[in-house]
DNA sequence: GACCGGATGGCAACCGGTTGACATCAACAC
DNA sequence: GTGTTGATGTCAACCGGTTGCCATCCGGTC
């Protein structure tokens, strides 16, 4: 298994020519191949890329010499010439988001699978960051992931002028994307509500520069008039647990009786918050969270949420992205209501 | 998604710009920016490489040439040469597991700082696929950090021979590691259990390659019979909640009134499990995990456990790789027990 | 005025692949 | 025998930077 032949010491002046900056030995180069294969090096990149331009026997023969080399490519190397770095770039706002551990992980297993490798970085939540973030990848990858960017659409139109572009929940104009449809999830839950009770629901918004909070706040003000129910836009600080805690007071002043979180951390930090002031859940007030995060069935009561299917959402996301999938006839993933604990029966009022 | 860009006959533009492979255009290349301040491409990449080596005018001219074309180094064209990729490497075991979350921030927001994007890869939990993650990033970074490898002694010193490698918890000769000391947050945990009357405690066990299972393993058997406790190891399927779930027949039939777990989602399963099997906790059954990830405060009772600083252990990993830090010089990061409500006084039996 | 040495910028050879164009050669038809 | 053709392998020119070495120019000194 070793990748060095055994009389590199011999050699060692000669090995040592280019000593990388760590002090590494040099890698095989498809010179080696070839001298030991007795062929040119033109001959043996054909032989490796572009099966079929020559003789079977030619080709095994120099397949051989390579895989007794432990010759491996270069991918720097291969990329000068043909501008393909087979390697992707995802985009994130916050890693410790536990919404997006299956998300990189469906989106690092589609790459793998394609032969990519990824490479990660976070945008923090601002727009800023979220630029350099691209800047910093960008030369460096063949195409580019961005999960629910904060950047404008007019930023965002510029980068897809220079590299591939795929979106995670947004929209913007002749950019491909995958999203998720809300609208399954959603209802089931107003439906649920209603059942119990609710005439009057609370939604806690995330970010204001999120195209997903828009869009989910959009079909709760379709959906919940269409069944009866009052439903008000409740602000929150940010979307985390911090920011559930600290909307209790006007959810509370707010009067409803349930409340439907733009994410888990909300929904999760609000559930702990109303418990600890001594409110009951789901007695006095029921809370639906969205994504089904790690975490969310942890909590007593267990979290009702809207189920996103993280995972495939990453996945397609680098499907489309290597044009294994049309975006356009890429289905967009469906929700589904999960129902726990942390919703019940309207309080008597 | 056209891959041919229309005006690729405007040349006379400011920033010339020829369609690539991908359709995309080509970036702005020194030669640009060498004509357009009337030098050749040597001194360009002097002036911006190697400040000090001409004379400050020029220097001047050229990075302002430089900045009015949009220029941007190629970090593959630069890598071929220098044999520096400014890339470094990071290889987890499960991306889902959210031990890794902080983690994976800490080192992202290290090599950020150092000017170097990281590259993600999963080895889920098995040797064999660490081995080709590792393959498969090697030649494009400069450095890898593996956290908490499956891979044997072994084949982790192959793999330094060729690459700079950092171990995060693990320790192999001659390969440098950072590990965090789990000593004082394990006697702290061991103190406060005897101090509610607890004699007897299990361990739950994780991976059996894992390093720091083993060194767990060890300062427990080390700390518990100094302090006229007794230990046991109870035997664990996998480290996640269905781990932990499994167990509860075992921690039973062992009869010990408290447990420390390997981490986190092993005491969490099991606390569930054991919650709906109708035990009490902590009345009937005290447990500390290990970790203190995101959720480990959010189940009832909250979770006592012992706190690793993941984020600096990710920080100094990427420290210590690119040689900001001597290996020896780094300090272990210190554990602390985190005291929620999932231990309390032993049963009286 | 001739000489000298440091500062400055350019030439050209790499790094390790890819690829269009071409040389070579055997087989085959005429 | 010659001409044609297709198959096969090589040559050499890139891709976009870096860097050792050399040429030039400048001011200063004897």
């Amino acid at each position: 298994m070793g990748p060095v032949s055994a009389d590199s010491d011999k050699a060692a002046k000669k090995t040592d020519k280019r000593p990388t900056a760590t002090g590494r030995r040099a890698a095989v180069t498809i010179y080696d191949v070839a001298r030991h294969a007795g062929v040119s090096p033109s001959t043996v990149s054909r032989a490796l890329g572009k099966p079929g331009r020559m003789s079977a026997r030619m080709e095994r023969r120099i397949q051989d010499a390579a895989a007794e080399l432990g010759y491996r490519v270069n991918p720097m190397a291969r990329a000068l010439p043909t501008g393909r770095t087979h390697t992707l770039g995802l985009i994130v706002t916050d890693f410790t988001n536990p919404v997006y551990f299956d998300l990189v992980r469906g989106a690092e297993r589609a790459a793998g699978v394609a032969g990519c490798t990824m490479v990660l970085a976070e945008s923090q939540e601002s727009g800023e960051a979220e630029s350099n973030a691209v800047e910093r990848v960008r030369p460096l990858v063949d195409g580019l992931v961005l999960a629910a960017p904060r950047l404008d659409d007019e930023a965002l139109t510029a980068i897809a002028q220079d590299t591939s572009l795929v979106l995670i929940n947004r929209v913007v104009p002749d950019i491909a994307s995958v999203v998720v449809d809300v609208r399954d999830g959603l209802t089931a839950a107003l439906d649920h509500l209603r059942a119990h009770g609710h005439g009057s629901i609370g939604y806690l918004s995330g970010p204001a520069r999120s195209w997903i909070n828009a869009r989910r706040w959009e079909v709760l003000l379709e959906e919940a008039p269409r069944r009866g129910m009052h439903v008000v836009e409740i602000q929150t600080s940010e979307p985390t647990l911090a920011g559930g805690r600290d909307a209790l007071r006007r959810v509370r002043a707010a009067g409803v009786s349930a409340l439907v979180a733009y994410n888990d951390l909300i929904a999760i930090g609000l559930l702990r918050e109303a418990q600890a002031t001594g409110l009951n859940v789901p007695g006095d007030l029921s809370i639906v969270g969205f994504d089904d995060i790690f975490g969310a069935e942890l909590t007593t009561p267990g979290l009702s949420t809207i189920r996103v299917p993280l995972g495939a959402l990453g996945e397609a996301a680098i499907h489309v992205l290597i044009g294994r999938v049309n975006p356009e006839e890429h289905e967009p993933a469906k929700t589904e209501f999960v129902r726990r604990q942390s919703t019940g029966p309207a309080a008597a009022r």
